[in-house]
DNA sequence: TCCATATATACGTTTAGGCGTATATAATAT
DNA sequence: ATATTATATACGCCTAAACGTATATATGGA
């Protein structure tokens, strides 16, 4: 992956707030960021299939859901602009708001079943 | 400017390459980068044009030479950003070969003429 | 004034990318 | 088998964005 790819893909609202929820909780799935976002399930699911096929998120099937997480596994220069960009952006109120919405959700699907 | 707008501008090459020529020379003109980038003039204009626009570069006119440098009234988060991208993004081969690249340009007009 | 150099912009074309909607797949439960 | 829930993908449409080429603007010098 080229960094000029890895900035394509933050450049979509969808995408970049996605990846800031995938991150603060280490893991989520496609129905808590339909929640989150507000945005139609496809939606969604177009762009999580964009940053899979990209390499820079994982998957992981437990039942019907499918878990979201950052590839562990990206090249030092993009795990590190990752950590540190959302580390910039975390406080920012687009941001801030989609974790507070996050945790009104109920039912939400368990987390990390062991390790 | 949002995230997702400066990401956007970071996801094209001529741009990225540009911007890393920028900030390792404080400011860079025009010819330093088409010489540097191989590319068409008006292509390089018209991305720094972009840049400008969105406020990230700002542009001073020396003579027929136009500088353009990282505007220092950049939002926090978006400085920082930028910063701490670039430091990983340094040591990537297709930017340090820019840097080769623009060293080996004769005639390049002058820096800074003062403040 | 006329020319050369450096840079910017306009125009038309082509491609990439996002969207909504419909539908397909996968797992689970009845 | 069938239904339900969760997720993925396909299709057609539409807009954004990049490109090459031509041209406009701006500065400085003869």
């Amino acid at each position: 992956m080229s960094p000029e790819h890895l900035f394509n893909l933050l450049s979509d609202s969808t995408r970049l707030r996605s990846l800031m929820l995938i991150r603060e909780e280490q893991e989520t799935c496609v129905c808590e960021l339909t929640f989150t976002l507000e945005e139609s399930q496809p939606k969604v699911s177009r762009h999580l299939a964009l940053m899979r096929d990209a390499g820079i998120v994982t998957a992981r099937r437990e039942g019907t859901w499918m878990h979201y997480r950052i590839n562990p596994d990206l090249p030092e220069w993009a795990s590190a602009s990752i950590a540190q960009v959302f580390q910039q952006l975390h406080g920012l109120e687009q941001f801030s708001n989609d974790r507070s919405r996050l945790k009104t959700m109920t039912n939400r699907p368990g987390g990390v079943t062991c390790g």
